[in-house]
Formats: C-alpha cells, sequence, structure tokens
RNA sequence: CGGGGUGUAGCGCAGAUGGUAGCGCGCUUGGUUCGGGACCAAGAGGCCGGGAGUUCAAGUCUCCCCACUCCGACCA
C-alpha cells in the first residue's frame, strides 16, 4: 500500500492548514459538535488529554499552596458592573439568564465568561484581618463567551478551563505570584506539551480587561502562527477597591489587597494539535497522551501471539504505563493507521517472527523510526523511549520557533517578512497605541508580547522613527 | 457582525431542463484472509437542514429562517 493511501481521510496541512486542524479534531475522536454553536462536545479521547493536563496543573498548584475551590456560574449584572474595564471588556460577549422557571427575574443574570467579579464579592466578605491573606484559590470549571465564530479547542463559546485567583497584602506579593504561575503555565508546556514558549508582557492594548499587567506565554504553531497559550495577570488593588475588600495591617491600618488571577484553557489541546500534529493525524506528547504505548499483535490468529502479546501488554500496563492492546479482528494496517490518526507515541508490534527472535517492534510515531527491543527487557526500556519522543517533539517544535523568529527596522520590512516567512517579527517599539494599530492596519499583525528576554535591535521605533522603550513581537495569532 | 462555501443514510458524495432517492466507505451476520488502511455473500439504515409558497406533482423552482465551515473584524 502507497505510504500516502493511508492519509486519504485527513486534508494535508499544506492545502488547508484549518481544515487539517479540523480534520484532526474529528478523525482522532478528541470532539464532536453539539446542538448549539461554539459548544463542543469533548469525547473520552479528548477529555482524557485535558485529565491529565488537569492533573498536572492541579498538582503544581497544591505545591505552591493554592486551593480549589468552586463558584457560582450566574453573576448577577450589579456585581459585574462594579469595575468599570472589566464589564467594558467582558460586555459584548456575556450571554444572560433573564427568566427562571415562568418567571422574569428582577435582574438578569450573566452566565460566567470568567470569575474575578464572583471571587471578589466573597473576599470582601470573608477578608478581614492580615492573617487571612494571602487567599490562594483556583477553580477548574468552564466558561461562557458569545464568541461570533468558533473553533474546536481554539475559541469555543463554552471553554473548560481553570482560573486562578489570588489576593495579598502586598504589590510585591502579588506580583511575585503573577509571574511564578506564568512559569507554572510555562513549565507545562515546555516539560510536559513539548511546545517552547515565549514569555512577556502584553502591551496596554492587549492586557485583559481590568488588569494593571498581563502575562504571556506564546507558543508558534506549525504554520508561523501565533497562539497565546496562558495568561496571568496582576489587578493591583483596583478590584479590591470597587468591591471594597480591605484588611486590618500589622499596623492596625485597613488597607486593600492585591490580586492576580491567571487562566489556562482547553485552547492549549489545539495547540498541541498544531504544534506536533502531522499529515498522519495527532501526535501526542508522552507525557499527556491518554495512551503512550499501544500494543498491536501482528499475525494474531497465529498460535500464541494474542496471549504474548497481552502479556507484554499487562506488563508494560503494571510498570505505570498507559496502555492498551488491540486483538479486534481489523487488518495490521487499519490498526496502524487508527493509532498513527490518534497520536500514540508509541506503537509495539508483536508478532510471530518477533516471538521467535524474542522481541517486539517499537514504533516512533514522531518520526517513524522502528527500534526491535527485546521483550524481557521491554518494560525497562520503553520508558526511555517515550522520553525520546517527548525529546525529540520539544526539539522540533523549538526549531520551528527559533527559525520563524525575525527582526525588522521598519514596518515595511516586518509585513513583507511576515508574507515570506510567517512567524514572530521582532521590532523595537515606543510603546505607543498608535504604532501598534499601524502595525495590525498595514502589516496585518497584532502585538505578541514583550518578551522578558529583551534585546536592542536599534534605537528606534519601527513604526514611528521616535526613541523606542521596548523589543516587541508581533505575528498573526488565533 | 460583514463576505464566500456547504447542508441528501453514521461519514464522503451523485442525483441536466420538476415525476416519489442512489453510489462508495462504514455498520450487522456468515465465510475466506491476516508483517501497513483485505475479500466474497447476504442484510439494516432517509421528514433530501427547517418553514412557508408555486405546481396535478418539489431533493430539484421562489422566499424566509437555521446550522456548519472558510476569510476578515472581536476575543482565551
Amino acid at each position: 500500500m502507497a505510504k500516502d493511501k493511508k492519509v486519504e481521510q485527513i486534508t494535508d496541512m499544506e492545502v488547508d492548514f484549518a481544515q487539517w486542524f479540523t480534520d484532526v479534531c474529528t478523525k482522532a475522536e478528541l470532539v464532536d459538535y453539539s446542538g448549539v454553536k461554539g459548544c463542543f462536545i469533548l469525547r473520552p479521547y479528548g477529555y482524557a488529554i485535558w485529565e491529565n493536563i488537569q492533573q498536572v496543573l492541579d498538582g503544581m498548584f497544591k505545591r505552591d499552596g493554592h486551593e480549589n475551590v468552586s463558584m457560582p456560574m450566574l453573576i448577577p449584572e450589579s456585581l459585574l458592573q462594579k469595575e468599570k474595564d472589566h464589564v467594558e471588556g467582558f460586555a459584548p460577549e456575556c450571554a444572560w439568564v433573564t427568566v427562571g422557571g415562568s418567571e422574569e427575574l428582577p435582574e438578569r443574570l450573566c452566565i460566567r465568561p470568567t470569575s474575578e467579579t464572583l471571587f471578589c464579592d466573597h473576599w470582601s466578605h470573608v477578608v478581614h484581618s492580615w492573617r487571612d491573606l494571602p487567599m490562594l484559590y483556583n477553580q477548574w470549571c468552564s466558561v461562557l463567551r458569545w464568541e461570533k465564530t468558533t473553533r474546536p479547542f481554539l475559541r469555543g463559546r463554552e471553554f473548560l478551563w481553570q482560573e486562578g485567583h489570588t489576593l495579598h497584602a502586598t504589590e510585591e506579593e502579588a506580583r511575585k505570584e503573577t509571574l511564578q504561575q506564568l512559569e507554572v503555565y510555562a513549565d507545562l508546556c515546555e516539560n510536559y506539551l513539548a511546545m517552547p514558549v515565549i514569555r512577556g508582557n502584553k502591551t496596554e492594548k492587549e492586557k485583559f480587561a481590568g488588569a494593571v499587567n498581563t502575562y504571556t506565554i506564546e507558543c508558534m504553531m506549525h504554520d508561523h502562527k501565533a497562539l497565546q497559550s496562558g495568561t496571568s495577570h496582576f489587578f493591583g488593588d483596583g478590584f479590591a477597591r470597587q468591591f471594597d475588600i480591605t484588611f486590618t495591617d500589622k499596623d492596625n491600618k485597613q488597607k486593600y489587597p492585591f490580586q492576580t488571577s491567571w487562566g489556562l484553557s482547553t485552547r492549549t489541546i489545539g495547540g498541541i494539535i498544531m504544534t506536533h500534529g502531522d499529515n498522519n493525524g495527532l501526535v501526542l506528547p508522552p507525557r499527556i497522551a491518554p495512551v503512550q504505548v499501544v500494543v498491536v499483535p501482528v499475525a494474531q490468529h497465529k498460535e500464541g501471539v494474542i496471549e504474548k502479546a497481552t502479556a507484554l501488554y499487562e506488563a508494560i500496563k503494571a510498570a505505570g504505563i498507559r496502555c492498551r492492546i488491540d486483538v479486534s479482528d481489523n487488518s495490521l494496517g487499519w490498526k496502524c493507521a487508527q493509532y498513527e490518526m490518534k497520536g500514540v507515541p508509541l506503537r509495539v508490534e508483536l508478532g510471530p517472527k518477533d516471538i521467535e527472535k524474542g522481541v517486539c517492534m517499537a514504533v516512533r510515531r514522531d518520526n517513524g523510526e522502528k527500534i526491535p527491543v527485546a521483550l524481557d527487557q521491554a518494560v525497562e526500556l520503553l520508558p526511555g523511549l517515550l522520553d525520546q519522543v517527548q525529546q525529540g517533539l520539544f526539539d522540533k517544535a523549538k526549531k520551528n520557533l527559533d527559525e520563524h523568529i525575525f527582526a525588522a527596522s521598519s514596518i515595511e520590512e516586518a509585513k513583507k517578512l511576515q508574507a515570506e516567512h510567517g512567524g514572530f517579527i521582532k521590532t523595537m517599539w515606543c510603546g505607543e497605541l498608535d504604532c501598534e494599530l499601524a502595525m495590525k492596519e498595514q502589516a496585518g499583525m497584532s502585538s505578541r508580547c514583550i518578551p522578558f528576554e529583551q534585546e536592542k535591535l536599534g534605537e528606534t521605533c519601527a513604526c514611528c522613527g521616535k526613541p523606542a522603550k521596548h523589543m516587541i513581537y508581533w505575528g498573526i495569532a488565533y
């Protein structure tokens, strides 16, 4: 069978990247469409990826002293309106509950687009003393934002995420928390999802509604577009003032605490797909793959094959590796194609000839390499192979990122570089909104972030020629 | 919200100038196969996206909705 024949169900990414993405999402059985636009069904395989991300993040949050809570899904309109910038940011995409049973409600209720206001309202009741601080809260939930156009994972009206909300006695401590949580996201992305990130500061224009500072990690997709993969916000004491959250400090003075929030959503799964996937389908980083190893018996009708394969599967599973075996009567070719499509990092083939030689064949999803592994060493060697796949994915993604960052000294040049290569274009920038708008208008790029790792590319802003304040990254974003 | 595309079996599609619905894959059952998407046979499965019209007759013509999808603007 010709090699290109087996991918007939998935559109090549070079032909149509958006279609390729949708194909992978559905063919790998990650999502299904529901009856409501923008509300996607996460199927078991897709949800399992989210559960693995949850497990990693939740562990990190708790390690750092955070506690999980559950806030209501409904926000009274009056509560939402307490912070002006925040309402303005979210009002256009709120969905409202106006009727309960058959009764028109006296005050309409917003289905949470994010929960800052709920946390603030709660805190205004329970925070009294410096001894109550810090509040280190997190919740796993879904939120609703009435988006115009929707895509699986990348933009849903309802999506799953976690939102961390913390409250601190001092600005310094809150700022530290903000950056610490950004680093948690970077850790997740780089060390578990094999997605290299650029850490940085959002511009005034791009920052979160109501925030003083928004920090972001930006990833680069296979098509060289940017994906904002996690954000962390420092709020100052603005919300605290609006919601009248006060505490008595050690010096017996009434003070407003400082607040942060940070979120990471199922959008990140879209990032995994677009970072690692290929024309055969999904490619999952071993650390979050629901199935890390699939055992495929070859010529399984032959005497003893299924027994041997099952024993191998049991041994792998017992070693703590997430493993499946496929003894269905589908053909070998079908099974190979199937697990490639689903992105299983390692396929272990075991047939009569292998059994004779006392080996099995491990096949890497990321590069197709076939590695003979002695049967009696398989359990010891597979974790190392999984690590190699994990590293291989990261290296490939890192190369893609590094090779698609270009420096420009004018909008014209930035536009040209973007058109020719895509990716991030770095320039010097004066810090003015007008220049940001000009870049969007003339080159179609938004600012991605002002990276923490600054370089001096020149003295003047690439847009207006005035003295530059920062180096900034531009790109086309999802 | 603007512009384009598409809605017919689970999926992918055919169904010129109107005449009561078909193909491929998948599914079920039985058999033969089996080291990269196997084959044969017999089956099951449709309010032709929805609603109004025109007509003796509408998947097909007209109008209005709706959904999905792509490209913009907005956003995690």
